[in-house]
RNA sequence: GCCGAUGUGGCGGAAUUGGUAGACGCACUGGACUCAAAAUCCAGCGGGAAACCAUGUGGGUUCGAGUCCCACCAUCGGUACCA
């Protein structure tokens, strides 16, 4: 009797979503589990082999917590707003209202094709008036707050199309599509300070349960570094140049300064300096490269000397020069730096090009490291020693540090500064499809945000979705929708006409989760304060810096002013592994190596395909897509359903399975918990030959093999139950099957017996088998292999191994 | 360049975290069933005749190393001069 798996997972899925079986539960007194994978962005070539990967693996867990007595929420939406939508808009002149409608419908048929026991009820799209009205919400809060600001930023600005572009679509300095060059653009921008919280964000670190690797991505990102900010006096002028620097230890051995070319000490003192066209045109070639290229083509350091103004180095009172170079960042520090090039390598490099002067002032502890500082810089801060430095000498990086810091605060010329790498999030975007800010500009008034009883400002419908020549959003041009008035003065108005990025709806989708429908908050403070925070978040690694930081950020501030209960959205962050192509390449239309979900549900069913893209290797690791291996797991599931060809009566396990059973249900459950989920498939494999070997399985070892597996392969497992065990209850809301640690324990040992290490022989003894019986056996064991060699030593691990050291 | 992973049969990968390397699956080989094939079932499957040799390479620690330490090589990913 084969197995009809269209016609059985057909079945169940039905009864499932019809039913609502796998909704979470209004009771708010059960022990709750929340369980979160990314949502998908609807595009329009369908769900990728990758979703369901990271889906399963938290579907496993979700379906194992429900039978554990959890209520569970599990929830899925649609992050819609975003790109490929609006190109395609543009392109197909087809709303992305409809093309998003049409893409969402077709994802949701994928998901359920394939069996997840996802929430619907609960189902969220951010392109919905009706929930990123919370996220305009949320907006408003922040500006209120102070933490939404404009200011001006450079955009990529393409010169053909004529339009902004993100930084994805700006390839080798030009643009994507049409290929023209791609200049920096000034313009003003709503800003998020999420620079206010880059310390909180590193220190609740340590209070959630996430990867080593994506705490240290995070930490490296927000890049905290303790340092100093130190003035340096201009000769002859009563203008100053700070920097901040990491390493103030060295300041006897800063030879020259350099400064960013945008820098506005240029213009304070260009009446002094005396090669302005040599510096105008270096600023004009630094503004034409966009930082892509800064970075990029320029291998080879660059500069100008800023002729008739010098620095004066305050410790050393000597006159320095200042150079101008875009090695030097203005979005970084002070915008200028005291170069070191004793000790820092970009420093020399630019030294050495230029023929600027090297000091040492830190040499190793050990005289017998070599160390020459105009071949290389020295910059081994652990062992060095400060020389040539006046009051530093002899002292250690630690200790010079320490003293130089006092010294530059006594005589006010400086002060211990901590810096961060992480910069204010730039939140306006020039594009149509995205939530509008919800923000009026007022002649008297200034910005007004708009009142929050207005909310949703709704997008308005429009036919044309091209940005506009003058890098305005397709929302500027209809003036009908622009002009408004002002909710203060309720004089002359203009609406701001950037949208929010895609990040930011995804920024809170969480919460919205906890009470989808609510038509008051963003969710009730009930539902807040039960499912928060989520339990377990798996992802990608590629939001490690992006999303993921955004969404705390977020929700520390709403924690901040009291509308969420918890620190941190995620108290457990997990990652998957990327699925390549079977060549070992990254999936893609142009490489032909894409496989469709559709073909392999088709094909092979939805349990064979959850069980293959478990067992195709480390949870979070990258591997390989094969269709010889799905055949594998197919063939495994068929396997399972004849089984019951083999089934015999029996209320206990079986003397024979006993061990195996018990084995088998710690193992699965453990692996489960830590996502080993490929070898939690191989312990189904070896059991279910087991059983075949021994041409029998009794229905006790049938029902707990069936509620293992469920959680893999949940349509299969739920037919059996019910029609060969005649199960009543559904299989995926029994009791989680337990075992008993003395019964996982095997009463008879294979012992290796070594020589030197190396494998002689095994006996057979008991567990705990004292020591004197072993020595004897393996004695007797080996005797023929002892003759001519000489006992040196004997090892014995009680019940793993004998070990004798022979001559 | 820097940071982070990873490196084990023909292939995907196991290995109780320092204790029998190669579980499980794929591919392959042989057998059974069949008129035949597919499917299924059974058996074999790192190399070597053996002693032994084998976990990217070279050292080291240890009674014992895929696992720990040092140096290097390769592949993949992230990032771009962060003072």
């Amino acid at each position: 009797m084969g197995y009809n798996f269209k016609e059985i997972e057909k079945k169940w899925q039905d009864k499932w979503y019809q039913e609502g079986t796998f909704n979470a539960k209004n009771d708010f007194t059960m022990k709750k589990w929340f369980g979160l994978i990314e949502f998908p962005y609807p595009s329009g070539q369908g769900l990728h082999v990758g979703h369901p990967r990271s889906y399963t693996a938290l579907d496993i867990i979700a379906r194992k917590r429900r039978m554990q007595g959890y209520n569970v929420l599990f929830p899925i939406g649609f992050d819609a707003f975003g790109l490929p939508a609006e190109n395609y808009a543009i392109k197909n002149h087809i709303h992305p209202k409809i093309t998003t409608e049409k893409n969402i419908n077709h994802f949701r048929e994928q998901l359920k094709s394939i069996g997840f026991s996802f929430d619907w009820s609960r189902e969220i799209n951010t392109t919905d008036p009706e929930y990123y009205k919370w996220t305009q919400w949320i907006f408003i809060q922040l500006y209120k707050h102070g933490l939404a600001y404009k200011a001006t930023m450079p955009i990529n600005f393409c010169t053909g199309c004529k339009v902004g572009l993100a930084n994805e679509e700006v390839v080798n300095g030009v643009c994507e599509r049409c290929g023209s060059p791609v200049v920096q653009k000034e313009k003003s921008q709503w800003m998020l300070r999420i620079t206010k919280y880059a310390q909180r964000l590193i220190d609740d670190l340590d209070d959630v349960d996430f990867l080593d690797k994506i705490k240290a991505q995070q930490k490296n990102w927000i890049g905290r570094s303790e340092g100093a900010e130190v003035t340096f006096k201009i000769a002859d002028s009563d203008e100053t140049l700070t920097v901040y620097t990491t390493r103030p230890d060295t300041l006897f051995g800063a030879t020259y300064m350099v400064v960013a070319p945008e820098h506005h000490i240029i213009e304070k003192l260009s009446d002094k300096i005396t090669n302005m066209d040599e510096i105008e045109e270096y600023k004009h070639q630094a503004s034409l490269k966009s930082d892509f290229e800064r970075s990029e083509l320029n291998k080879e350091k660059t500069g100008c000397e800023i002729k008739g103004i010098k620095a004066i180095n305050p410790l050393t009172n000597k006159e320095i020069p200042i150079w101008i170079s875009d090695y030097v960042l203005i979005t970084y520090g002070t915008g200028s730096i005291m170069a070191v090039p004793g000790h820092d390598t970009r420093d020399h490099e630019f030294a050495k090009k230029f023929n600027l002067p090297i000091v040492q002032v830190i040499k190793p502890a050990d005289e017998t490291i070599k160390c020459d500082v105009d071949k290389e810089a020295f910059t081994d801060v652990e062992t060095g020693v400060l020389i040539n430095s006046g009051f530093l000498n002899d002292l250690s990086v630690v200790e010079a540090k320490k003293k130089v810091i006092n010294y530059l605060e006594d005589n006010h010329i400086g002060k211990k500064q901590v810096n961060y790498k992480l910069r204010d999030w730039v939140f306006s975007r020039q594009r149509y499809w995205g939530e509008p800010i919800p923000m009026v500009y007022c002649e008297k008034c200034g910005w007004v945000p708009i009142p929050e009883e207005e909310l949703p400002l709704k997008l308005p419908e429009v036919e044309d979705y091209e940005p506009s020549e003058n890098g305005e959003s397709p929302l500027a041009r209809h003036e009908e929708w622009v002009n408004t008035i002002c909710p203060h003065c309720g004089g002359k108005a203009r609406r701001e006409t950037d949208t929010m990025p895609q990040w930011a709806g995804s920024s809170w989708y969480y919460l919205r989760y906890m009470d989808a429908h609510n038509d008051k908050a963003l969710a009730s403070k009930e539902a807040l304060e039960y499912w928060s925070p989520v339990d377990w978040y798996n992802g990608g690694m590629e939001h490690t810096t992006l999303h993921l930081l955004y969404s705390r950020f977020w929700h520390k501030f709403l924690y901040d002013i009291g509308v969420v209960p918890t620190k941190e959205p995620y108290q457990k962050r997990t990652s998957h592994g990327m699925i390549l192509g079977s060549n070992g390449e990254k999936m893609s239309k142009s490489k032909g190596n894409v496989v469709n979900p559709d073909d392999i549900v088709s094909e092979f069913g939805a349990d064979s395909f959850r069980v293959y893209e478990m067992f195709m290797g480390p949870f979070d690791q990258t591997a390989p897509w094969s269709m010889e291996s799905i055949r594998g797991c197919s063939k495994f599931l068929d396997r399972v359903w004849n089984l019951q060809s083999l089934l015999v009566d029996g209320e206990e396990y079986s003397p024979k399975f006993e061990k195996a059973m018990h084995r088998a249900i710690k193992k699965v459950s453990s692996d489960i918990e830590e996502m080993k989920f490929n070898t939690a498939v191989s312990t189904f494999m070896t059991l279910v030959n087991d059983f075949y070997k021994e041409k029998s399985i009794n229905k006790a070892e049938f029902k707990t093999f069936l509620q293992l597996l469920n959680p893999f392969a949940p349509h299969m497992t739920e037919e059996l139950w019910q029609t060969v065990l005649g199960g009543t209850e559904m299989l995926a809301y029994m009791k989680w099957p337990t075992y008993d640690e003395a019964k996982t324990i095997a009463d008879e040992i294979t012992l290796p017996i070594q020589f030197n290490g190396k494998l002689k022989a095994t006996i057979t003894i008991s567990l705990d088998e004292d020591e004197e019986s072993v020595k004897e056996k393996v004695h007797q064991a080996v005797e023929d292999k002892l003759e001519n060699k000489m006992i040196v030593k004997e090892i014995y691990v009680k019940n793993k191994i004998y070990n004798i050291v022979v001559k």
